[in-house]
DNA sequence: CCACATCCATGCCGGCAGGTTATAGAAGCA
DNA sequence: TGCTTCTATAACCTGCCGGCATGGATGTGG
């Protein structure tokens, strides 16, 4: 007997919102799809899985046993995928880099330079992570290496080595009370609205907020954003403001936009970062020798 | 990225045969099909999986990758299908019988009838197992009793309870020099041709071949069945004998086809099965109770 | 008591995915 | 050269699947 995996996502997301109409818009299909793939999935088991009332829809016995298991399988599945996608890339000589952002600053296009001289026939596909995930695709192993911004969630189960470190600015809108100042203290702007990551990055979210300068003081939320792009829109539109390294300024200079040097809160430092399961991995190894020569202590403009 | 069972069936069937050709006709596809599925397959993968030649397909690199995973999947989703199955004819209150040929003779119906006298609301499903699954299903988690044969592969992960034994006859085609004899040694029958079972039924097929009361003479199969009807008729047209239960002469009686009594075969037992996780049953426990008041000691006809 | 909101189910239609047969193309082999 | 044995392609057809609009059941509030 087989099945599409998709009926089982359907499946779980209905086992888990308890309702079709719930589930439909979290999967972005319409409720009629989902009630037909709900039904096909029982068609073809030959079992009753819901009971259907007014309420919504409840699991039934074998639903559950079905529940219980489908998570699994489906993450299996994922699994397997990546790591075959993986193996593609790996007999392709490609070497997948992860980045957030401005990664390594200017220090990125001479590593990258670097790396295709030592190791002639790779090639380095970068792919930009967004911040809802600020190990860049690592930990889900989409990708061989990363460069981020330290410190972030499940950091401890990866290798890091720290590149270099740079002040942290804040980005204000062109209109604000402080923008004409030269340095500002960050107790200043405690109350502020803060444009922030999405939930999901944790202690990263954390990180740009700086809850941990702030004494205990809740950070008011302006706007939550998931890319540079809509992280410049928001500060630019005045929905908060956002504290970034000071080498945003010319990455991601904008009219609208000022950054201003900011006292009381840390430097972000930025590593790079791979997996254990590749320590013995000589190219993911060569990657990173050039990241510690040439990204170390070069993060400024001037080298 | 979903990807239908189906597909990754189709896959290990090339990836194991090495050939779209001799896969399609094991998976009973045509080929022009089968190379439409591996192709989706790559595409939706985005990662190619074979390399083509005028020799066949051979595994590329990931392709061997998703090769080494896509078994233990597989085999998990059918074991997922299998405990839902369940699961739904539990909550049905239906029990599901496996059982060989004629199970356990006359007493069948008489433990079917107690069974539904102790346990109303209860349904009793009989389901004929074909004989390529001596265990008539249980092994595989598809029933949760049976009734059959022993002994049979896979005997001891399994609880099992001895009902009765009969003796072995042998069936012969009515033209058969030997079928107008009242009694047969086993010996004068080494050298006849023997309609067999599956290979896959190991143990079992040799006990109905009576390997061990050959005296390491192997046996010669005429043919090869996976149930009575083509026993019957492969017997019947002369393409070997075979050793049955005494009471097939009764179960099984047909025009063409005589039963004689042999000397130097062991008896055959008949045995209800049950697997030791349902120990704790007590529907289970309920259906072999009645297996062992109303089987025991009245195999034949008359008691 | 009626109108409304909230669920899930159904009917209809359009698009496409997937199967079959027939055939082409490449490559070894006698 | 002709035959065999692979896979790929073409043409066709069926049936599935998704979306929209709507229906039916059921609880809720004015």
């Amino acid at each position: 007997m087989d099945v599409d995996t998709r009926l089982l996502r359907s499946f779980v997301a209905v086992a888990e919102e308890g309702s079709l109409t719930r589930a439909a818009e979290r999967l972005y299909v319409s409720q009629p799809a989902l009630t037909k793939q709900i039904r096909q999935l029982e068609g073809r088991l030959g079992v009753p899985l819901f009971t259907r009332s007014r309420a919504g829809m409840a699991l039934t016995e074998p639903g559950r046993t079905l529940a219980q298991r489908a998570p699994a399988l489906l993450a299996e599945w994922d699994r397997t995928l990546r790591e075959t996608r993986g193996a593609a890339d790996r007999a392709a000589r490609v070497l997948r880099v992860g980045f957030l952002a401005s990664a390594a600053n200017e220090a990125t296009s001479r590593i990258v330079a670097e790396f295709g001289r030592r190791r002639p026939g790779w090639r380095v596909e970068m792919r930009q992570a967004a911040w809802s995930d600020p190990s860049a695709g690592l930990a889900e192993g989409d990708v061989d290496v990363a460069l981020l911004r330290l410190p972030f969630p499940g950091q401890q189960a990866l290798r890091v080595e720290v590149l270099f470190s740079e002040d942290r600015w804040i980005a204000l809108p062109a209109g604000h009370p402080l923008a004409g100042r030269e340095l500002i203290a960050f107790r200043e702007l405690w109350d502020e609205p803060f444009v922030a990551a999405p939930a999901e990055s944790g202690r990263w979210r954390e990180y740009w907020l700086a809850t941990e300068e702030r004494q205990g003081r809740p950070a008011r939320i302006g706007a939550v954003t998931d890319q540079p792009d809509d992280w410049l829109s928001a500060i630019a539109n005045g929905y908060g403001i956002a504290l970034a390294p000071a080498s945003a300024a010319r990455f991601y200079a904008r009219p609208g936009i000022v950054y201003r040097p900011v006292s009381g809160v840390g430097p972000s430092r930025v590593g790079v970062a791979w997996s254990p399961a590749d320590d013995g991995d000589p190219v993911v190894r060569e990657f990173v020798r050039c990241c510690l020569e040439l990204g170390s202590a070069s993060g400024g403009p001037t080298a």
